[in-house]
DNA sequence: ATTTATACTGTATATATATTCAGTAAAATT
DNA sequence: AATTTTACTGAATATATATACAGTATAAAT
């Protein structure tokens, strides 16, 4: 989709608050307001700016005739979903993600940006089965009996995570693994993030 | 809050349909055109009466100014989270509701009636945790394998359903716990519903 | 028995709103 | 260098829209 300019960002960011706020779109007036606009010709244009560059559609002759398109409804409101491939970092290029599921807040008790998809039964102990979804915020603030997704060079698993003085155990829950021992030095090594909840599709 | 007449119904039920039809409200043209009235102030007053009792509000003045109430935009939009007593069936009873957490379609590959907190580890090694919130349809239609809410007089417990002849056999998921037997003419047994998802809050 | 709520039709109108036209000016593309 | 896009002001206007007023009729509540 074609970037916007920062006027119009700011017209798209009104656009959506005030129905947040109110229920129903903004007419050209109200922008001119929030924004500080003089003349409705100001909003008018933005707005068919914004309709060209397709982040709303406007429907001609309507009052508050607005309407946030997909796109730019879900690009805040959906979590993506990304499968846990043993090899291969889990990125957010479009070629590793799975489907997106609507997002909503308080789902779980931190904010987290993205759902893998476990491949598996490495953490089997820990209630984590084949094909769960583990919720991941991304950070490397991890703390010793985190779940966390760890990365060494391409190779991308879900983890305890336990760290004294130089060095860190990546401790499986399931008997059938082995613990894998690292050197916080080593290259190629990386803390994607760490799991704050989970969703079993059944 | 008070109840809406079946006409009442029917212009809510409008106006939510043509806000996710439109991503805008409704005029009392646009409601009179979709219910077949005559006169736009058949809509006005439908919509007063809304507003009166509670379930909408309306900007005056303003084009399209009808906003759906938080009750009225959640009622179906939450889920209730039920605690699982030891004792004491799952009922819908305001008394066994934790809190309700903003319903979305397509979280499950189910629709599902409301989360049960999960009390214990006996289903634990099919990766169902303590405080595990599992998504449940209320239905007594279940097959064996399936993860079944079973009541048994005033006791409620989730274990793997097998059932063969006459005889249910109800089976923990960890070996420190017993299979419960039952006679399918049992009295005071009772499936609740069956587990079709599962959230861990972390 | 009387009032109030429900459930409309039909007409009228002030105003809220979209939208066009005429400009100005700077920045980005072609 | 010429054109397009961005970013507005300011005025004008057709029409979309809320809303009041005048009725009719039935059902429910007081």
């Amino acid at each position: 989709m074609k970037e916007l300019t920062i006027q119009q960002k700011k017209v798209l960011q009104c656009i959506k608050f005030y129905i947040k706020k109110t229920g129903f779109p903004p007419t050209r007036a109200d922008i001119c307001r929030e924004l500080g606009f003089k003349s409705p010709n100001a909003a008018e244009s933005h707005l068919r700016a914004l309709e060209k560059k397709g982040y709303i559609t406007i429907e001609n002759g309507a009052s508050r005739g607005i309407n946030l398109t997909e796109n730019t409804a879900e690009k805040s409101q959906t979590i993506p979903v990304i499968g846990l491939v043993a090899a291969g970092s889990p990125t957010l290029a479009d070629e590793n993600i799975e489907k997106h599921i609507p997002y909503q807040e308080s789902l779980f008790l931190s904010d987290f940006d993205y759902f893998l998809r476990v491949k598996g039964l490495s953490m089997k102990d820990a209630g984590i089965m084949e094909d769960d979804l583990v919720a991941i915020k991304k950070t490397s603030d991890v703390r010793n009996g985190d779940i966390v997704v760890a990365r060494i060079d391409d190779e991308v698993t879900l983890k305890y995570f336990q760290s004294s003085g130089n060095q860190i155990k990546l401790i499986p829950a399931n008997d059938d693994f082995d613990e894998i021992y690292i050197n916080k030095e080593t290259e190629g090594f990386f803390i994607e993030g760490k799991s704050v909840g989970l969703i079993r599709e059944n």
